[in-house]
RNA sequence: GCACUCGUAGCUCAGAUGGAUAGAGCGCUGCCCUCCGAAGGCAGAGGUCGUGAGUUCGAAUCUCGCCGAGUGCGCCA
């Protein structure tokens, strides 16, 4: 037995073969009017829009055969042609019992695991987290999870930015204001004793020097010639540049880390721009054998343009005038390097939509050099976060919101709430911090996920921030009350049994616990975590109606008791598993 | 200028491949804790789906025009 909606799919889907029309007719979704059914199928209506028939004889015969099936208790013509498919008792409660007996409660693998890489995060040198970052390090880390747990082989890719103009810019920044730093990166054979030195920089002197130095080097033409003499010179290998650019590196990563493992975010691969610098010569010469490089205007570039462009696509430029590497270089070089440590199936680049051009110019190049094949590679676009004024957000004073500051903010309202709460008694201090990061972070990570993706959203501090309704902390609270409700069950030695569906609520649970197989194929092939995020609330609240409606250690007998124990553990489960997928823990109370 | 995205309730957002009475949260009104956790539940008000046409038995969804917002368009990443 599978889903409900799929095994319903399949009897109406043969019917429709029966009478010599597509099987895929016998689409089954679930009811737009609940008040009315389960779930229906519009097949017949479209069937007659090809020619078959009158819709509402089509439906007829649809409705008859779908009645004779074991997993329906009414089929139902309504309107112009809908079949309304209401399932029986029998059939919700053998599903119940199916799901609950299944650690992965309904979902299926896929049927070839893939090879994927996820690159996302996009984290840089020197740079601390903003609010910006949050969409692509949580979207992209919902969509690594979710692959790996449908069944892929996933490499998850923070694809550090390590090693372009700005690290010569933050070289002679470092050095401009402390002498050792510059006598550092001239000496030709630093060693150990020269650490203490490197101990002087923390991420926050970076953080400090690197905008102040980006901004100098666009009006301050000489300014800029040093610093890029710094980054030929650390990319020619000057032993003094590297010994302190790893030390950027370093600091940076740390810290980096330490955010991204406060949310929930943690990359299987940190590998930089930097580790695929010694492709790029061979790459270039390759392109060049193949013919693909072209001169242009003093650079050299590889024409991506297709017949059919609306806009013709511009070019991938290789080769700068001056003879450096480009963004999209170092991407394509990437490209490259992954063959050779993982040979990826599908390599997707979750990143800000406002660069599908340049994935465009960069995946067509990647296929006409024949370094990936055709379609591999995918843009998972997401959109830009705004403040309510609808501009890209920016905190009151004007600068940007930093991660850091974001969470303990968060945090700390869920201190204040948990507190009001009287829970900070019951728990150990150290629990009670860990609790309220947990609620916080699932306000925070949810609050995004439940939008789609592709759509710029309007960043608004209180909707973050908020515990009740549709948020983070509400599924916490659902699954938190069942967690306390099977202690409390084994505390009366009260065990789960057989499931058996009477009341209304009961069905509406169930029927949510069975959507999930299908929630999670979609939200795959669509890359889009918000319909996983959405599924968990409906069930959440499907559970809510139910513990409110049906007593379970109360029940009218021991019967019902152990089927709605056994309900209530079962959604336990689901929940678990889908705020996994979404990259969200779970306490044991709050 | 060209290309792409978007416009749905007072606010923030779901509604892909055309179907019944367009959904949710917040906010608002009114109920529900002597009963498993009220960060909860129930009920209600609130919409000409930017706008005008077209295709269709049927359009928030498809096509075109217009209005409005955003983004991108080789030597930053």
């Amino acid at each position: 037995m599978s889903e409900l909606r799929s095994g319903l799919g399949e009897a109406a889907g043969a019917a429709f073969a029966a009478l010599g029309l597509p099987a895929d007719l016998g689409r089954v979704t679930a009811s737009d009017r609940p008040d009315l059914a389960d779930f229906q199928c519009n097949g017949a209506l479209a069937a007659a829009k090809s020619g078959a028939g009158p819709p509402r004889e089509i439906a007829a015969r649809i409705a008859a055969a779908l009645a004779a099936s074991p997993l329906v208790a009414t089929a139902e013509i309504a309107g112009p042609g809908f079949v309304n498919i209401r399932v029986s008792d029998g059939a919700l409660a053998a599903r119940a019992a199916e799901l609950a007996a299944d650690p992965r409660s309904g979902a299926r693998r896929v049927q070839a695991s893939r090879r994927v890489i996820v690159d996302y995060g996009g984290p840089n040198v020197a740079k601390e987290m903003h609010v910006g970052h949050l969409r692509a390090s949580i979207i992209g880390e919902a969509i690594k999870r979710l692959f790996r747990f449908l069944g892929d082989e996933v490499q998850g890719d923070a694809h550090f930015g390590d090693w372009g103009f700005q690290m010569g810019l933050l070289i002679i920044a470092c050095g401009d204001e402390d002498p050792d730093i510059a006598a550092l990166v001239d000496n030709s054979a630093p060693g150990p004793a020269d650490e203490a030195i490197l101990d002087r920089i923390g991420l926050d002197d970076l953080d400090r020097l690197y905008p102040a130095a980006a901004a100098r080097a666009k009006t301050d033409p000489a300014y800029r010639d040093r610093a890029r003499r710094a980054t030929a010179d650390l990319q020619a290998g000057k032993a003094g540049a590297l010994f302190l650019w790893r030390h950027f590196a370093r600091v940076t990563k740390v810290a980096l880390e330490r955010d991204f493992h406060t949310l929930g975010v943690d990359f299987d691969l940190w590998r930089g721009e930097s580790d695929v610098d010694p492709l790029i010569a061979p790459m270039v010469a390759d392109l060049a054998i193949k013919g693909l490089l072209v001169d242009d205007a003093g650079a050299r570039i590889v024409r991506v343009a297709r017949e059919d462009d609306k806009r013709p696509a511009p070019p991938l430029l290789v080769v700068s005038s001056e003879g450096s590497a480009m963004y999209g270089t170092t991407d394509l070089a990437t490209i490259l390097d992954r063959r050779t440590f993982f040979d990826p199936e599908l390599c997707l680049y979750v990143v800000d939509q406002r660069q599908a051009d340049h994935f465009l110019t960069v995946f067509r190049a990647a296929y006409l050099a024949g370094y990936a094949s055709e379609g591999s590679l995918e843009h998972v676009g997401f959109g830009t976060m705004n403040g309510t004024d609808g501009k890209p957000f920016k905190t009151r004073a004007g600068g940007v919101l930093k991660l850091r500051d974001l969470i303990d903010m968060v945090a700390g309202k869920a201190r204040e709430r948990l507190a009001a709460a009287d829970l900070g008694q019951e728990l150990a201090p150290e629990d009670f911090q860990a609790t309220a990061l947990m609620v916080g972070v699932a306000a925070l990570k949810f609050a995004d996920l439940i939008n789609y993706r592709g759509t710029s959203y309007v960043f608004d501090l209180e909707r973050f921030s908020s515990f009740e309704g549709k948020t983070g902390p509400y599924l916490l609270y659902q699954a938190v009350r069942v967690k306390s409700l099977l202690r409390k069950a084994a505390e009366v030695g009260a065990t789960p049994g057989p499931i058996a569906i009477a009341d209304a609520a009961e069905r509406e649970l169930t029927l949510a616990l069975d959507a999930f197989a299908g929630v999670l194929a979609e939200a795959y092939e669509r890359r889009a975590p918000n319909l996983i995020a959405e599924h968990a609330f409906r069930l959440a609240r499907s559970f809510s109606r139910f513990y409110g409606a049906c007593p379970v250690l109360a029940a009218p007998d021991a019967q019902t008791r152990a089927s709605r124990l056994a309900l209530a553990q079962t959604t336990l489960a689901q929940l678990e598993l889908a705020l996994e997928v979404l990259g969200i823990s779970i306490p044991e109370r709050m």
